[in-house]
DNA sequence: ATAAACAGTACTTATTCAGTACGATTAGGA
DNA sequence: TCCTAATCGTACTGAATAAGTACTGTTTAT
C-alpha cells in the first residue's frame, strides 16, 4: 500500500513535460507559452482525457495555470525548482497520512482503549512528508551520475555505483 | 494512496501485544511461552479470524514463530528491539515501491520513452525506507511526553508541545 | 460566428483489499 | 488410543477505492 496511484505518477511525468516546455519557450523568448492537453498527451504517451482529468486536478491544486479558450493551456505555476514531489503527491492523492485510525469523520479506532501503537505515529508521518518534501523537481529530472533507471526495487540497492 | 492497509495497522498492534506478552512471561521465568490468536484476540479487539490472517502473515514472514498443536501459539522471533516498523510493514503490504511502473513482471512503462522522471525515484523510496526502518517497535509503543494520541492529520503538527 | 481549449460533474468499469470459510495438519493430554 | 486445541494453507465472497470515460458548459482567439 506504500505506493502512488496511477494518476499521481501520470502528474509527475507531465510537470516534468512541462518544464521542459518551460525551458523551450523561455529560450525562445516567450515566456508565457501554455501547452495544451492534447499536446501533453502526444508527447508523454498518456491517454489525453486521462491527461486532462490529471492537468485538471493540478490546476485546481494551484501548481498549474491554465488559459482558457483557442490558444489555451496549462504552465507551471511557479518555477521547477520551487516546486517539490510532496506536493505534487498531496494534491493528487491527499495529505500524507499513514494510518487510517486517524481519519477524521471517522470512528475514533475499533481498538483504542487497547491498542498500544496511538502514540508515535506523528513521527513516522513526519519523516515520510520531509523525506518527500525534499525532493525537488528539478531534482526528479537531472539524471544521476550513473545512466541507471529507477529499478531499485528489484535489488537491494540500485543506487548509483 | 500513502497509507497502510488495515491489516498493517492490526500487525503493529498484534506485535505490540506481543511485546507486552513476552515481558510479562520472562518476569515469570517463562521466557518462550506463547500466545494464542484467540487470546490476543481477546486483549486486543480485532476479529479473531482476521487476527488469526495477521499473524500467519507475519509468521510466514519470519516475524513471528509458531507453535502447532494444543497450548500451541505465536511469539515474537526476536527481541523488540531489533524489530522495526519498516520490517512489519515489508511483510504486510510487500516492499516499499512508490512507482507502479517499475513492478517487476510488467510491462516496463506506458511511457518510458518519453517519461521524464525515469531517474529520481530511487532517492525518495530509501528516504522513505529509512523512515520506516528507523523506528523500532519499543519506540513505537513507549508513550510520548505528553498524552496526546496519533491526530497529527488534522493539525500540521500535534507533536508534544 | 466559429473553433479550440479548459471546467466541472457524473457515470461506469476495473482493481484491490478486507473479511470469512473450510479442510488439513500438528501436538498435547485424558 | 482418541479427542481436543491450536496453527497452516488456500480459496472464496463482498465491499471499498481508484481509474478511465463521457458529456455539457464556459471561455477566448481568430
Ligand atoms: S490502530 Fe487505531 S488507535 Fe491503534
Ligand atoms: S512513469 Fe514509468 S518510466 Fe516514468
Amino acid at each position: 500500500m506504500i505506493k502512488l496511484g496511477k494518476l499521481t505518477d501520470y502528474a509527475i511525468a507531465v510537470m516534468g513535460q512541462l518544464v521542459h516546455e518551460a525551458a523551450d519557450s523561455s529560450a525562445q523568448g516567450e515566456g508565457t507559452m501554455s501547452s495544451s492537453a492534447h499536446y501533453l498527451s502526444s508527447r508523454t504517451g498518456i491517454p489525453e482525457p486521462t491527461i486532462a482529468k490529471v492537468l485538471k486536478m493540478l490546476a485546481k491544486g494551484g501548481l498549474v495555470v491554465s488559459a482558457r479558450g483557442a490558444a489555451g493551456g496549462y504552465r507551471l505555476a511557479k518555477p521547477a525548482g520551487q516546486i517539490s514531489i510532496g506536493e505534487i503527491i498531496a494534491v493528487m492523492d491527499g495529505p500524507v497520512a499513514i494510518v487510517s485510525c486517524v481519519d477524521p469523520g471517522q470512528e475514533p479506532c475499533m481498538m483504542s482503549e487497547t491498542c498500544p501503537t496511538r502514540h508515535g505515529w506523528s513521527r513516522v508521518n513526519d519523516a515520510i512528508k520531509s523525506a518527500l518534501d525534499g525532493v525537488k523537481l528539478t531534482e526528479m529530472l537531472s539524471a544521476p551520475a550513473c545512466g541507471k533507471v529507477h529499478d531499485f526495487m528489484k535489488g537491494e540497492d540500485a543506487g548509483c555505483a
